[in-house]
DNA sequence: CTGTGGATTTGCT
DNA sequence: GCAAATCCACAGG
């Protein structure tokens, strides 16, 4: 029989560096616009499925001042977002508007609430899988894959029941965030989509004329809360 | 291209 | 009861 060499490590074979809790242990206006250009990694029975960050949002916690009204932190722990208060780099994936996941990574130390929601990512690994799990025939729209919060989520496989709640720091985690060495420009930066609340705030980063984010390409000032 | 409405979970009033 | 960090199908210009 042939003779495998032992691998001494979980996460041999995958791209890149795994971001350690320190990474996800700031503000997340902070964390959100570094994690532009790192890869989300989830590892499935049926292989890797990867993409590249590309467009996140920052949502802060009820002690930041002023305490950001559009968090799902913001009135404090509940059953569903009670992962928030623990500590970073933990996944929160939350169900919206009944059909669609959203996927948060924790930030701040334990106690405190802030966290990125990932708007948008550029398929790496898996591609073919993520047009399975879209139900999307061969050769639709590539920007359909996952260009935003729900289908990037669908086209991962995330779900609330599987997924929230993952400490996504372990090199055997299912979930994780890795840096492969992918340099990324000074980030666009914009008020928050699909929000009512603090909706002129600027935290949404996304990578500068990526054909993959979602919503605007551009700052709009158009809007006028006043 | 723009706008509208339905699906359906969660939590607040 | 109703609003919400969305997506999709469909209607109309």
């Amino acid at each position: 029989m042939e003779q495998e060499p032992q691998i001494s490590r979980a996460d041999a074979r995958l791209p890149g560096r795994l971001l350690p809790r320190a990474f996800f242990e700031d503000a997340p206006d902070r964390v959100a616009p570094r994690l532009l250009g790192k890869l989300l990694v989830h590892r499935t029975r049926k292989g890797i499925l990867a993409g590249r960050i590309v467009e996140a949002e920052a949502y802060l916690g009820p002690h930041h001042n002023p305490p950001d009204p559009a968090a799902h932190s913001y009135r404090g722990p509940t059953p569903r977002n009670r992962v928030l208060f623990g500590p970073a780099g933990h996944a929160y994936v939350y169900v919206i508007y009944g059909r669609s996941f959203c996927m948060n990574v924790s930030c701040e130390p334990d106690g405190l609430a802030g966290c990125v929601l990932l708007r948008a990512l550029e398929p790496v690994h898996g591609w073919r899988q993520m047009e399975r799990n879209r139900g999307l025939e061969p050769g639709a729209p590539r920007r359909a894959l996952t260009s935003g919060p729900g289908r990037l989520t669908q086209a991962l496989g995330l779900t609330r029941i599987h997924h929230n709640g993952l400490d996504m720091t372990h090199a055997d985690s299912a979930l994780q965030v890795r840096d492969d060495g992918t340099e990324v420009g000074a980030p666009l930066i914009t008020p928050r989509i699909g929000i009512r609340h603090a909706i002129d705030w600027p935290l949404r980063f996304a990578v500068d004329d990526h054909p993959f984010i979602s919503g605007p390409r551009k700052f709009s000032s158009a809007v006028s809360s006043f």
